[in-house]
DNA sequence: ATTATTGAGTTAAACGTTTAAGAAGGTGTT
DNA sequence: AACACCTTCTTAAACGTTTAACTCAATAAT
């Protein structure tokens, strides 16, 4: 029908009415009779013009539904982690309720110069690799909301971290015991940027961190001394990784006889390589998982673990974005005992 | 520093020069001296000025660098099928190689309006739900790529799953089997639109069709005869819906020796229902599946079926669309032989 | 009968860029 | 010396909207 697109200002002049008219019969419908408005509709409907032009409504309105999830950890690894999907599950159908968008930003890239004009918002999945980002996301004119990472002054989703991992070690730990770490990459560790060095970002502290924390105050409570030497920081929370380490853990003497996981996935693939290699669970070896997913439930023997609701984590993020929350935000988890203690 | 965010006009203003001057350092080099350039952007950073607004680029060039992924059914479920999230991975690290984002787009929404103004393309994978989103692809002004679905007259990758399907069913089927199909929506089975009923979409064909002609072509071959009520149409590749197809045809009577499964997923949750029910696999029961995710290889006994690479599929679809190939582009497949055969 | 108030629509200035076309000056050719 | 041709930069018109401020009637209030 028609050769080149059409604007609102062809359809103004063909209705022959003002393009500011048109444009409120589409977004302010208050702002003009309620049988014009009908008519302008149905007229833009026959010429073939299908609305606004989303492009020009950005720039002008400031405002694009589109809100980008940055995720710790490169898009393909978060797409495949079940913690993570699911989180992004949550919050892809809370945003897409709400008309909103997901736009996937890789966390290993090292700024959001490159969509922060355009987006609504930011919601920050876990800890950002790269420390440059981590301090444009503090200084995001954008609203952000972190989940499971801090940045001060920033809403933020979470769980009390140090109290759980505080209660799923209670459940596992007793005096004499020997214990095992295996737990994630703190957030000033070798391997990672020394992020406390930069005084300009003011992170409050790792998850990894917290659990920890939590850890070692149960084994104090119960006088197990727990070393560095029997603390392993994986990169990632990768069944790759976490493989070699479980090996590393339990070839090593003496053999501790429980293993606090920061991560099911971890502590899932601890399990089957113990089972592998004849180690008898929970007699011989206790261990604790983190996060709570089905598989932890389905594996036999069933992991005790700390369940937390990844989605509601996706649902809580995506409504306080929206809702421009300003607050923190401490979700609760619950221990879910297993058979492996 | 500044109260309100710096535009290029201002910029010109205190640099001295005119605001194209300024584009052009940005962006097109050749545009101005060297020296001038690096004069212009060194100030730039001393005045805290990061760059063009992008909102504005978007609208002024045409483009964002912004792909839709639009998923066939909701990103809830797209993100944690293990099919599709491996494609994702693919497509998302492809994207960003090029500097391209990605956003998620639902296929079960009903129009792609409210971001086909100010995306670069769409990459769409599989078949939406939704006969309107689909004739809106379509007829899209910005490019299209379809991967296990076919739009007449855009590109598309895709397997020659007609042909994987006879190989597959070939090992399988010998005279005198009785046999089920565990199959996908069909286009126009009577729980979806009948689209060949809409004649201004040239939809070619479903992969569903292609498998379940490659299915009935082996079965023909050895004098096999399928009735319709050996055939189950699942709504999609869903465990729960496996799950409980695979009950209906293990207590069917009489009950087949030969199932062939449209997905891996649906293929490994009979073969789990089979074993808990005491039947031998593959002596008194046969299976196949599609799609030869890591997981079926792990089961045992382990599932004969179709490799295909879902990631390279990803990674093809990307390239296409940023290529702008106009052809379609059939993808090799390779039968694993295992244990269920 | 005069003044306020409201309703419905218009005008025109943003929003922040990019880019075709043009101007000014310098260099090379004949 | 005249001319064409670069190079480097500027001018100004898009890109397609939204929205504050305004006009003009018509209705309500005093």
């Amino acid at each position: 029908m028609n050769k080149t697109k059409l604007t609102l200002k062809d359809v103004a002049e063909q209705i022959g009415v003002s393009t500011a008219t048109i444009s409120n019969a589409f977004n302010r419908p208050d702002q003009l009779s309620k049988s014009k408005r009908e008519e302008i509709l149905a007229q833009c409907k026959k010429i073939g013009y299908s609305g606004p032009n989303k492009a020009a409504q950005i720039l002008r309105k400031g405002t694009s539904n589109i809100v980008a999830l940055v995720l710790a950890d490169s898009i393909s690894y978060m797409v495949s982690d079940p913690v993570a999907s699911t989180f992004i599950k949550g919050a892809s159908s809370a945003l897409q309720e709400n008309g909103k968008h997901l736009l996937l930003y890789a966390g290993d890239s090292n700024s959001i110069a490159d969509v922060v004009d355009f987006v609504d918002g930011f919601i920050c999945y876990g800890q950002p690799r790269n420390v440059n980002l981590i301090r444009e996301l503090a200084a995001s004119p954008k609203p952000v909301v972190t989940v499971d990472f801090d940045i001060d002054n920033k809403p933020s989703i979470n769980i009390d971290n140090e109290e759980a991992a505080y209660q799923v070690a209670s459940h596992a730990l007793n005096k004499g015991d020997s214990v095992a770490i295996l737990g994630l990459r703190l957030i000033d560790s070798p391997a990672t940027c020394r992020i406390y060095d930069s005084p300009l970002i003011d992170v409050e502290t790792s998850i990894a961190h917290r659990r920890l924390d939590g850890y070692l105050r149960a084994a104090e409570d119960r006088n197990v001394v727990v070393t560095d030497e029997a603390i392993w920081h994986l990169p990632e929370s990768d069944r790759h990784f976490a493989r070699q380490a479980a090996k590393e853990v339990l070839t090593s003497s003496p053999r501790p006889n429980v293993v606090l996981c920061m991560s099911d996935i971890i502590a899932l693939e601890l399990l089957h390589m113990a089972l592998e290699m004849g180690i008898k669970v929970p007699q011989e070896l206790k261990i604790t998982g983190f996060d709570g997913i089905e598989e932890a439930e389905r594996a036999r023997p069933s992991l005790t673990t700390v369940c937390q609701s990844s989605s509601q984590k996706g649902v809580e993020a995506a409504k306080s974005l929206l809702d421009h929350v300003k607050s923190k935000n401490t979700l609760p988890f619950e221990v879910r005992l297993g058979e492996t203690v």
